[in-house]
DNA sequence: TCTGCTCCCCGTCAGCGATC
DNA sequence: GATCGCTGACGGGGAGCAGA
């Protein structure tokens, strides 16, 4: 078995694992099986394999060949089984609901609905974006760029937000390139073309981590000097203006990038979450451990107290 | 120094459920 | 029914580490 191969094999059946073990908490086994799961993956981790649930899926993975074919024929029953798993973010709520204690995870309120209002108008179909740095940056209506930094750690140096489309780009695709803080302090967009973006002159202007503390988010234009619309931002054609095949091609190609993008901050989001999850489960392992050692204290001391004392 | 291994992160695809 | 968001699965790449 290749690494690769035996790697994902590993990763499989410690999700078949786990998988049990989420399904036990709905069913109220929830330490036991927890604090199993943890063990196994803490020690597939570290890569021991001497610890007995790694062992258990060395075995699996190493000597028993046949067992990987037939991992193979329950492949679909067991996507068929984790296809319809709620998210992570459903499944801690529920734990939190039952256990006082357990943070729940924030119904998030999307930067749409609470920043950018005229999203939904825009040509750019996906307006919010993130540096690799964890800024967002939205494009408004009219043109205007707004940054958030979620974090208090401020823009360093030179950022780099780059859209560009595989393959070749059509006509009109979305190139934007931030410099987040230039050599004199200023910040601005490089868009498609020659167009900058500047800040607007309504906005003060302030370290972006004092905008992030402060709430203020400076806001910015998209300087479009030969055009009415900025074309750094790529308007949506209406399905009627869409006539020759290599429109239609552009356009297609256009939303795939856009599903791309979205798919690809979703799935940032979901491990985020995916690990809020973890950790939180991890901590409630570490609380039930102690209340479970209590209780054992508690028991031997009252078997202590009620058993007759014997010479 | 090189090589192999492991861990971690990321982008993409596929499939499902929810919503419109 | 179409669209969208979420998430598991998969594959790739980089970093760190241990052994040759």
């Amino acid at each position: 078995m290749s690494k690769c191969a035996r790697k994902k094999y590993i990763k499989t059946n410690l999700r078949q694992m786990t998988m049990e073990t989420v399904e036990s908490q709905h069913d109220g086994n929830i330490t036991a099986s927890l604090t199993e799961s943890k063990s196994a993956h803490m020690q597939t981790q570290t890569g021991q394999n001497s610890i007995p649930a790694l062992a258990q899926v060395a075995t699996i993975a190493e000597t028993d060949e046949s067992a990987e074919s037939e991992g193979v024929i329950d492949s679909h029953k067991r996507r068929e089984i984790l296809s319809r798993r709620p998210s992570y973010r459903k499944i801690l709520n529920e734990l939190s609901s039952d256990v006082p204690g357990v943070p729940k995870i924030e119904e998030e309120k999307s930067e749409e609905e609470g920043t950018l209002p005229n999203i939904a108008t825009m040509a750019v179909p996906t307006s919010i974006y993130q540096t690799s740095t964890g800024q967002y940056i939205a494009i408004a209506q009219g043109g205007t760029i707004q940054i958030s930094n979620p974090g208090s750690d401020g823009v360093q140096g030179l950022q780099a937000l780059t859209m560009t489309n595989s393959g070749a780009p059509p006509p009109g695709a979305t190139i934007v390139q931030y410099a987040a803080q230039s050599a004199d302090g200023t910040q601005q967009f490089f868009a498609l073309g020659s167009q900058v973006v500047v800040q607007d002159e309504e906005t003060e202007l302030a370290p972006s981590h004092m905008a992030a503390a402060t709430g203020d988010m400076p806001t910015y234009q998209i300087r479009a000097p030969t055009a009415a619309l900025p074309q750094g931002v790529v308007m949506a054609a209406s399905p009627g203006s869409l006539h020759s095949p290599q429109q239609l091609a552009e356009e297609a190609t256009r939303k795939r990038e856009l599903r791309l993008m979205k798919n690809r901050e979703a799935a940032k989001e979901c491990r985020r979450r995916k690990k809020e999850y973890v950790k939180c489960l991890e901590s409630r392992v570490a609380v039930l451990e102690v209340q479970n050692k209590k209780l054992r204290e508690e028991l031997e001391t009252l078997k202590d107290v009620c058993s007759p004392k014997t010479d």
